[in-house]
DNA sequence: GCTAAACCTGACGCTGGCGTCAGAGGCAAG
DNA sequence: CTTGCCTCTGACGCCAGCGTCAGGTTTAGC
């Protein structure tokens, strides 16, 4: 799936990377502030991205929202493109699974305590 | 479940709290100026607490790593206490509900991305 | 009565992912 | 050529739940 044969590729604007994956342009400019997206310039110092930038920025905001911070990201950058992962990585990758994992227990927890909560304040109007 | 009588309980300080539910002296007084912990006070000034604020401070982790904020908390606290709602707060729990099922929802789906890539990574060593 | 531990009130710092403002340059259309 | 939108680089602001340091009082044990 990696193709690196791109000759011709139509290169896009952050204004366009921003709106394809729903966040702001400050957002695109701050992930490459850490090292997550490299972006080509145009002469005139302007950023150009390949298309699948939107992709990769809707990718960031996924594990964002899982509470991995840029700098995991960036470690586990190579993983993706690559598919290869050193054992550095690989404990990455599961120290960060497991955390994911607690939390959506934790989560769950909360959820049960209100929904007791909703259930007998429910029955007692 | 309500005792309201509680003649002689044996009060605790703000640091006997704090180790029993495992956070800090810091901590146990931020609550305080939320508006969530409310503690009498010795004649010298010091916080004096009964004992299930243990249980409350607990509680309040609980949903501080649900990603409640100690303003909901507090906006919620007399359901707790009373087992009555009024129907802004019946709002305020289902939207916290909906919200934390949509991030539950979110780390289930950024934990299949991670296992896909532990599994692929793992079979290419 | 002394000392160590615990407590008090401010008040500033930190983290992370941006928002936002300032001031300046770039680019297509009319 | 000008208008208007897009982009650029700093750099400060924000929030929330505390950590932490400063400087002073209280409590508990010997």
């Amino acid at each position: 799936m990696t193709v690196t044969q791109a000759a011709a590729e139509r290169l896009i604007r952050i204004g366009e990377v921003a709106r394809g994956a729903g966040v702001s342009v400050r957002a695109v400019r701050y992930y490459e502030q850490q090292g997550l997206l490299i972006a080509e310039r145009s002469p005139s110092g302007q950023r150009l991205y390949r298309q699948d930038a939107v992709t990769l920025v809707r990718f960031f905001q996924q594990m964002f929202t899982a509470g991995l911070t840029s700098r995991t990201i960036a470690q586990l950058l190579p993983c993706w493109d690559s598919g290869h992962t050193d054992a550095e990585q690989r404990a990455l990758l599961r120290a960060e699974r497991e955390r994911i994992q607690a939390k959506v227990d934790d989560l769950q927890a909360a959820l049960d305590r209100l929904d007791e909560v909703i259930a007998i304040t429910d029955t007692h109007p």
